[in-house]
DNA sequence: CTGAAAGCGCTTACAG
DNA sequence: CTGAAAGCGCTTACAG
C-alpha cells in the first residue's frame, strides 16, 4: 500500500538537495552544523517518518544493542518474573532482549551461547542449567569480549558481576521456622549438588539444624533432576527409611510443587503429616492447597539489577577493577504448609 | 584475551590469497565455484571459527530474521507458555524473538509496535491489550509491509492470519458443566466487552443458559479491567443484588484467581457457596484450594501455530489469497471448584 | 558549515 | 571458475 521501503537518510538528502553526511549530522546532533539547516532537516525527517535503521548502525558501530538472556525455562514463574525486570531496564536504556531456554540441559546452554554470540549480542545475562558443571562456554565469552552477568545459579569459577539472594540465610530462616513450629525431623530436597545455590541453601539448612542441636542426617538430604520421575523418586526415598521426616525444605519452586504432588499421591497430608517450605515467589502460593510457605526471592529486582550491571559493563570503556556480587534479601512468607496444627 | 574482533570473510580471503567474493560464494553454497576451492575455504573458515555476521546480512538482504511478539504480560502463564511455543518454531527456522509487554495498556502497545518496526522486524505476533479498540497501529503495519499474526485476542477489523481457540464452545461447555452439576444462578466475569474473546465466551455462556431454559441476567454479567480493584469491585457487585449467583464462569486465568481471592475475603466458600470455572492452563490449577476447574487452552500449540503462520507469511513471495483463522480445541478440566458437594 | 570518500561485513550482477 | 565493483544505510575523518 504505502512505501514498502523505509525512508533513509539518502531520501531526505535528495529531497533537500543536501548530502547524506549533512543529514546524518543534523539528526545525530553533531555540533558542526548550522542551526537552521538542522531544524529544516529534522522537520523533514519527522514529516517523512524517518527512523534510523538500527541494522546499519549496528554494522557501523559494531554494537547490536541486543542483550541475550538464557534461562532454564521461560514458562516458569521465577524466570519470567526475572525477565520482566531485565526487559524493563533494557528497554529504558535502548536495548532489546533475546531470550533462550536451556531447558535445564547443558548441551542447549552451550548451543544457545553459540547462537547468541553469532548474533553479535552486546552482552549476556544467564542463570546456568541444572546440568552445567563445565564453564568453558562462559569462559569463551570472555575471549570474545562479551560482557556477562550471572544471576541465581552462579559459579565461583567465572569472574564477573553476579546477582544472587542470601540463599544461606533464606534456607536457615526457613529451617528455623520449621523447628520453631515444633518439627524436628526435617528433610531437604534440592537440585544438582554442584550448583552454588544448592550448596548455600544446604549449608543454611544444616546450620539451622546444628544450632538447634538437631542431627544432620545424610539420607534426609536428596538431590534431583528436573523430570517428574526424579522428583518422585527422591521424595519417596525420604519416606522409605525407618525414621520418616516430619517436614521438608524444598530448595526451588518446582521442587516444592513436586513435593506437594508426590506427598498427595502418597496420601500424606501437608502439614499434618509432613510440613513444607519452598523457595518461590509465585503469587499463587497463597491460593494453593495448602497455601505454601516460601522463601520469597525478589525476582523482578534481580532482573533489573542484572540488566543494570550488564549495561554498565557494556557501556564502560574499561573493564572494571573488580567484579561485584550483589546479594538481595529474601523474606519468609509463612502460610499454612508449615504450620504445626497438632501442637 | 583472544580476538576481540570476530573473523570476517576478508580475513579468510587474506589468509588464502583469494577474493572476498570467492570466499562468500564458497560459504554460501553457490554453484559457480571449484569443488576443491570450496572445500579449502570451508575448512579454513571452520578452523578460524568464522561465523557470518547476521547484521551485515540483514543490511544486505533487508531482513532482520527477528520476529516481534507483543503480549500483555510475560509473567503470566498463558503468555509465557505461548511464547515458549513461538520460540521453539522461530529458532528452528533461524529466527530470533524480541518480546514486548503492553501491560494491558493501549498506549504501550502502540509504542511497542513503533519500537519494533524501527527495529526492522520481519514480522509480528500479537494479542491485543485489554484497552485496545483502535487498530490504526496494526493497519500501519500493513502499510509498511510487515506481516502480522494475531492470537487469542484478535479482531475482525484486521485481515490476517489468526490463531484462536473455540471460545464459544469452551464457555458453553463450562457453563453446561455447571448446570449439570446443579447450579442454576450462574454469573459471568469477563474482561473488556469489545474484545472478540469476551464476546465469544459471553455468547457461549448465554447460549448454554438459554438452551437449558435458564434466564440470562444482565447484572450477572460483569466486565473488569486488570487492576485488582476492578476485579474486586466487579465480583462484590455480583453479590449485592437480592438474588446471589451460586456459580461463576471467569473468562480468563487472572479473573479466576481474582475471584478466588475476593470470594475468600467475602468468606464465601468454593464450591459450597459459589462454584467457579476459569479459563486457564496453569499446571498449578490442580494444586489450588480448591483445585480449579478450567477451560484449558493449548497454549504451547497456539504459540507454535502462530509462529508457523507468521514465517509462512514472511517467506512467501506473494501475499496469500486469503487469510486463515485457525481454531484450536479447548478441553474442560474438571476439578473441585465446580463440584456440587451439596447435591 | 557542507560534501565526497571510505568503510562496517556481506552478496551478487558483471567482466574476464 | 575467480575477481573487482557496487551497494545495503549509516557515520566520520578529511577536504574545502
Amino acid at each position: 500500500m504505502d512505501d514498502q521501503h523505509s525512508v533513509t537518510i539518502k531520501d531526505i538528502a535528495q529531497r533537500l538537495k543536501l548530502s547524506p553526511s549533512t543529514v546524518s549530522r543534523a539528526l545525530r546532533g553533531g555540533t558542526e552544523i548550522r542551526e537552521e539547516t538542522r531544524r529544516l532537516i529534522q522537520e523533514v525527517a519527522r514529516e517523512m517518518h524517518y527512523s534510523p535503521n538500527p541494522i546499519a548502525l549496528s554494522l557501523k558501530e559494531k554494537k547490536s544493542k541486543i542483550i541475550g538472556v538464557i534461562v532454564p525455562e521461560i514458562a516458569n514463574n521465577f524466570c519470567s518474573a526475572t525477565i520482566a525486570g531485565i526487559e524493563e531496564v533494557a528497554y529504558s536504556r535502548g536495548y532489546h532482549v533475546i531470550i533462550f531456554q536451556s531447558h535445564e540441559l547443558y548441551e542447549r546452554e552451550v548451543t544457545s551461547i553459540q547462537l547468541l554470540t553469532s548474533r553479535r549480542i552486546d552482552g549476556l545475562i544467564l542463570t546456568i542449567s541444572n546440568e552445567t558443571r563445565n564453564y568453558d562456554h562462559l569462559q569463551a565469552l570472555r575471549g570474545k569480549g562479551i560482557p556477562l552477568v550471572m544471576f541465581d545459579r552462579v559459579c565461583e569459577e567465572i569472574k564477573t558481576h553476579k546477582v544472587v539472594v542470601n540463599d544461606y540465610q533464606g534456607a536457615f530462616d526457613a529451617t528455623c521456622h520449621l523447628i520453631r513450629e515444633g518439627f524436628t525431623r526435617i528433610a531437604h530436597v534440592a537440585i544438582a549438588p554442584y550448583l552454588s545455590i544448592t550448596q548455600n541453601r544446604l549449608k543454611g539448612y544444616e546450620e539451622a539444624l546444628r544450632s538447634h542441636h538437631l542431627p544432620v542426617k545424610k539420607n534426609w538430604i536428596v538431590h534431583c533432576d528436573f523430570d517428574a520421575m526424579s522428583i518422585e523418586k527422591a521424595v519417596r526415598q525420604l519416606f522409605e527409611g525407618s525414621e520418616r521426616p516430619d517436614a521438608i525444605v524444598a530448595s526451588t519452586e518446582r521442587l516444592a510443587i513436586g513435593c506437594i504432588k508426590v506427598l498427595r499421591e502418597m496420601k500424606l497430608r501437608i502439614p499434618m503429616d509432613v510440613a513444607l517450605v519452598g523457595f518461590s515467589d509465585n503469587p499463587l502460593n497463597k491460593f494453593m492447597a495448602p497455601s505454601l510457605t516460601a522463601v520469597q526471592q525478589p525476582t523482578f529486582d534481580i532482573g533489573q539489577k542484572s540488566a543494570e550491571l550488564l549495561i554498565e559493563l557494556i557501556e564502560s570503556k574499561t573493564p572494571p577493577k573488580n567484579y561485584r556480587t550483589i546479594e538481595m534479601k529474601t523474606t519468609l512468607d509463612i502460610q499454612d504448609s508449615s504450620r504445626n496444627l497438632t501442637g
